[in-house]
DNA sequence: CGTTGTTTTGACACTAGTCAATGGGTGTGG
DNA sequence: CCACACCCATTGACTAGTGTCAAAACAACG
C-alpha cells in the first residue's frame, strides 16, 4: 500500500507539497529543478556528510531516512532527530557554512541535491522560494522546541509513546499508514534519541504490548489503539 | 563594570553586531532603523506575548532577559530557553504567523519591536538583511540541538556546568564579566530548563561550592576555576 | 517585625541505568 | 540444507541518581 515513489522531477514528486517547492509557480518550480543534482541512493549505514564538514549542499530526502547524529567523547553516538522523505537536511550550516552533526542513510535511500550557491542565487530571484526556505527553518525551530520539551520533563513510558506518535503522524502525512509501520532503526538508536537505555525501550515497547495498544514484531509496528496511545501523553500536552 | 547602555540607534547600539544589523551597509541599517517601534520596557514576569498568539511582530532583547516557556496540562510552566540582549525573539512564528510559545521577562527588559511586514518588505530589498535573518535562524537551530544534546544524555552534575558556562559564555560576548554574572531567574525556572528538580540544581550548585569551584550566594554567581568548570563537561563534548 | 516567597537540607522512594545472561533472526560457509 | 557466528532484542537482578515530600533557614518586602 506504497504510495508512487518520488519522482525526479517536483512537479510530478509527491513529496512537493512538503518539500522546497511548496507555493511556488509552475515555471518557478521549473527554474528549481535545473539546479537539482541527483546522487547515487545510499545503502544502510552510509554517511551524506560528517560534522564540521563544510556545507556544499543542502539535500532533500527522496526516499529511505537518515539519523542526524555527534559524536560523544567517549565514542558513542548521541542521536539528535530523524530525517524522513521530504524533508531538508543541512538547514544547520546556513550559519556560518559547516555543517554541525553528521547525518548518515538508516536503510537504502535517496536524495535530492541542492547545491548552496545556486540555490542561494535562485532565493534572491524568487520572493517564494527565499519565503518558503525561512518558513522550513522556522518549522524546523518548532520542532526542535518540541524535542526539547519531551527530553525535559518526562517519563520514559511518555517518550516512547511520544517517538510512535510523532512517526505515525510523519508517515500519515506522507500517504502511508498511520498505524502500520517498520522502524527504520535500531532500540539502541530510538533509545540515544530520547535520553533513555535501550533496555528500557525494550521494556516499554513489552509494556505497551500488554496493555494491547500496540504490537511489536521487531522493527514492525502496529498500533491498536491510537486513543490509548494519545492517552498516555495527555499529562504532557501543552498550552 | 558594565558597557555603555544599548542606545536606541542600532548605528551606535552596541548590540548591533549580534543582531539584525550586522553585516549591513550603513545606509541599509538606516532604513531598518525606520521600522523599529520602541516599546515600553517590560517589568518582572510580565508577558511579551502568549504562545498561539499572532506574531505582528519579532523583537529583538535590548536589555534585561526574557524567559520562553510553555504551560503544560498540569498547570505548571516548562522553560525552553532564554533570551539575553541583542537575541531576537519570534522567529519560531515565521512559520504559520503564531507564536508556538510564550514568552515573559525575568527582571525589567526592554526590546526593539520589528513589524514583521515591514521587516518582509525590507527583506526583499536588502539582500544582505535577508541574508543575515536566515543566519539567526540557522543559528537557533544549532543552538538548539546544543540543547537537545544536552538534555539527553548527561548528569546532573554535567547539566548545570554546562549551564553555568552558557551563561557565562553569552554574558562575555555581551562585553560583561564571563566570571562574575547575577542569574535573572530562580532556581525552579533553570530547574525546569535543565529537566531537573529545584532541589537538584540547588544540590549541585553547593557541591560545586565545596569543590570551590564557584561561590554562590542567592542569585550572585562568581566562577573561581573556570578550567575546572569545563573539565566536568568533558566527557560531554562532541565531535 | 511579621509575612511571603525562595533556597537549602534531610529522609526516603522510585525510576531508569548498568551489568549479565538468554533468546531470536539473519547471513555465511561448509 | 544445516551449523555456526554475529547482531540485535529481551529479560532479570541489582544499583545509582533524582524526584518527592517536608521542614528549616534565609532574604525581601511591606
Amino acid at each position: 500500500m506504497t504510495p508512487n515513489p518520488p519522482n525526479t522531477s517536483c512537479l510530478t514528486c509527491r513529496l512537493s507539497d512538503l518539500c522546497l517547492p511548496f507555493g511556488l509557480q509552475i515555471d518557478e518550480v521549473e527554474t528549481l529543478e535545473i539546479i537539482i543534482k541527483n546522487k547515487r541512493p545510499l545503502g544502510l549505514g552510509e554517511s551524506l556528510f560528517t560534522k564540521n564538514e563544510a556545507c556544499i549542499s543542502l539535500f532533500a530526502v527522496k526516499s529511505g531516512s537518515f539519523r542526524r547524529f555527534v559524536m560523544s567523547a567517549d565514542g558513542t553516538e548521541q542521536t539528535l532527530g530523524f530525517y524522513l522523505p521530504g524533508e531538508l537536511i543541512g538547514l544547520d550550516a546556513l550559519f556560518d557554512g559547516n555543517f554541525t552533526f553528521s547525518v548518515d542513510a538508516l536503510e537504502t535511500s535517496s536524495v535530492c541535491e541542492l547545491p548552496l550557491t545556486r540555490l542561494n542565487e535562485l532565493c534572491a530571484k524568487i520572493p517564494n522560494l527565499q519565503y518558503q526556505l525561512t518558513r522550513i527553518l522556522s518549522k524546523e525551530i518548532t520542532t526542535n522546541h518540541e524535542q526539547m520539551f519531551l527530553l525535559s520533563n518526562n517519563s520514559a513510558k511518555i517518550k516512547v509513546a511520544t517517538f510512535l506518535l510523532m512517526l505515525s503522524k510523519r508517515y500519515g502525512a506522507l500517504g502511508y499508514s498511520h498505524t502500520h509501520f517498520n522502524l527504520s532503526m535500531p532500540r539502541q538508536t530510538i533509545a540515544s534519541f530520547l535520553g533513555l537505555s535501550n533496555e528500557t525501550i525494550s521494556r516499554q515497547l513489552t509494556a505497551l504490548c500488554k496493555e494491547d495498544i500496540i504490537l511489536v514484531n521487531q522493527r514492525a509496528i502496529q498500533i491498536n489503539d491510537l486513543r490509548l496511545l494519545q492517552a498516555i501523553i495527555e499529562p504532557c500536552h501543552n498550552n
